[in-house]
DNA sequence: TTACTTCGTGTCAAATATACACTTTGGTGC
DNA sequence: GCACCAAAGTGTATATTTGACACGAAGTAA
C-alpha cells in the first residue's frame, strides 16, 4: 500500500490475478443439551453434481462491492435466520492461497463460480443466537441449513473445519470476559442452564457452588419472581440478563 | 460462498467491481524510553505531488497473488527492516468501503495505483522488534521510514490511526498472557527496563516489588552472571528470556 | 407416604494480589 | 577517601480470589 518502487509489479499482478473476498460465519446455538453450529449443505441438485459429493460448509458469501465486512456477515446471517441484531464478532482472516484449491472444493466451485480457480480470502465471524428465537427462512438457502452438535461436525468444505475450530477457541476465551454466554440462552433461564452452557463451551466441569458465587456477583444477572415449570423435580428460579447501557 | 441462488448477482459484481486486498503492519520498537511505531512517509517527489500533501502511514502493501497473508506481512517487514523471524500477529481486518476514499488519500492513490478508486480491504498485523537489531535497508522505501513515539503519532493516511489504536489495544491485552514484551527488549535486559516497557504499553504504573515477584516466578526469565555497565548508579543484574521449546 | 430428581446453600484452606519503605551498591566529584 | 547521588534490590502484612467439598429442601409421580 505504501510502496512506490514496487508499483509496476503490483499493478501487473492485480490486473492478472484477482483475489476474491468472502465472509464465513460460525453461528452457534444452544438447545439445552449441546452447543450446535449451523451448517449448510452444498446444493448438488442445482449444481448437477452427484449427491455423494455434497459437503457441508459454514454459511458464507462473497463480500458485495459496497458492503462493509460486518454488514456482509450480518447479511449472510439474516438470510439464514431472519434474525437481526445478534451477536457477531470478527475473529480471524484466512488467506492461504490454497484454501479453496483442493479438488473436492474445485469441483463444486466450477459449477457455481465464474472464476472457480480464483483464490478467496475469507474474513471469519462467529455469532451466537438464541435458538428459541431462531426462525429459519423457507428459501432454498435455509432449507439446506441444519444444526449440528459441535462434537459431531463432519469434514467440511474448504478449510472450514479449521475456521470452526478457531471460532470455538475464540468463543472459549471470550466467554468469561465478555459475558457472551447469555446470547445463547432464552430470555429467562436457570443457573443450571447457564452452567451447562459454560461447561459445554469450555469443555470442562465446573463446581456448582463456585459457579453460582461468580455469577451472583455480576449485577447484570437479575433474579426474577418466577420459577421453572413443567419439570418433575424442584423448580429452579429464573433469571434474566440485563445488558449494560 | 455457499449460496447458489445469488450467484449471478455475485458474479456480476465481482466482474465489475474488484476489491483489492492489502496487509498493513504496526511495527513496534522500544528504545528504553518510549514505545515507538515505525511509520512511512509517502513519497511525494516521485509522485509529483506537493510536499505539503505528504502523509505518514503504516507500512503495508497489496497481497501478491500467491502469497499467504502472513507471508505478505513478513515480506513487508523484511523489506523495511531486513529482519526475519520477528514476532508477527494478525489482529483484525479492516474493510469499510470508504476506508481509502477520502480526498486526501485518493490524491495520493491516483498517482500510484492503476485503480485508485478501488476499495481496499486490509488485514492488519502488529509486530515487535528489538531496536538494537533493527537495521533499516538503504532503499527508497526504508529511507522514508522513521520511528515515532506512540503518543506523538500524527494524523495518518487512510484509517491508519484507527488500525494503530487497535494494534495497541491488542498488544496490551496480549502482553501478560503471551509474554510478548520480551520481543522488544535486547538480548540482555534489566528488570527495570522490563518494567518500564510494561508500564509504557499498559499505560500505568506498576509496583516494583510485586512486578519482580511476578517476573521471577516465570522460569523463562533467566538471571545472568553479568551486570549492567556504564550507568552512574548501582548496576542492575542482567537477565535473558528463554523461549520455551 | 415414599421414592426420585434437581435445587440451593456455606466454610475452610490455599493461592494470589496489593500496599508499602529502607538498605545496598557503584560511580562521581570534591 | 569521603560525601553524595541515583537506581537496585528486598519482605511482610492484609485483602481478595480460588477451589474443594456434602446435604437438606422442594416439587412430581406412583
Amino acid at each position: 500500500m505504501s510502496r512506490s518502487h514496487n508499483s509496476e509489479k503490483i499493478m501487473m499482478n492485480t490486473a492478472t490475478a484477482h483475489i476474491d473476498i468472502s465472509v464465513d460465519c460460525a453461528l452457534f446455538g444452544f438447545d439445552g443439551e449441546a452447543v450446535n453450529v449451523l451448517l449448510i449443505e452444498q446444493d448438488t441438485d442445482q449444481m448437477q453434481l452427484p449427491k455423494e459429493t455434497a459437503q457441508m460448509a459454514l454459511p458464507g458469501d462473497l463480500v458485495l462491492p459496497n458492503e462493509s465486512l460486518h454488514a456482509s456477515a450480518r447479511r449472510v446471517l439474516k438470510e439464514l435466520t431472519s434474525l437481526e441484531g445478534i451477536y457477531l464478532k470478527q475473529f480471524y482472516t484466512f488467506g492461504s492461497p490454497e484454501r479453496v484449491a483442493q479438488e473436492k472444493d474445485q469441483e463444486w466451485l466450477r459449477s457455481l463460480r465464474m472464476h472457480p480457480e480464483r483464490r478467496v480470502i475469507t474474513v471469519a465471524y462467529y455469532s451466537l443466537v438464541k435458538m428459541d428465537e431462531f426462525a429459519p427462512l423457507a428459501d432454498s438457502f435455509a432449507a439446506r441449513a441444519q444444526w449440528v452438535k459441535i462434537d459431531e461436525v463432519p469434514d467440511l468444505a474448504f478449510d472450514h473445519n479449521e475456521i470452526l475450530e478457531s471460532a470455538v477457541e475464540t468463543m472459549q476465551s471470550e466467554l468469561m470476559t465478555k459475558h457472551i454466554g447469555f446470547e445463547l440462552l432464552p430470555e429467562k433461564f436457570t443457573l443450571s442452564q447457564l452452567q451447562t452452557l459454560y461447561e459445554l463451551i469450555l469443555d470442562k466441569k465446573l463446581d456448582k457452588r463456585n459457579f453460582r458465587k461468580n455469577i451472583k456477583r455480576m449485577d447484570q444477572v437479575i433474579p426474577l419472581d418466577e420459577k421453572q415449570t413443567g419439570v418433575l423435580h424442584k423448580p429452579a428460579q429464573l433469571f434474566k440478563f440485563e445488558r449494560e447501557e
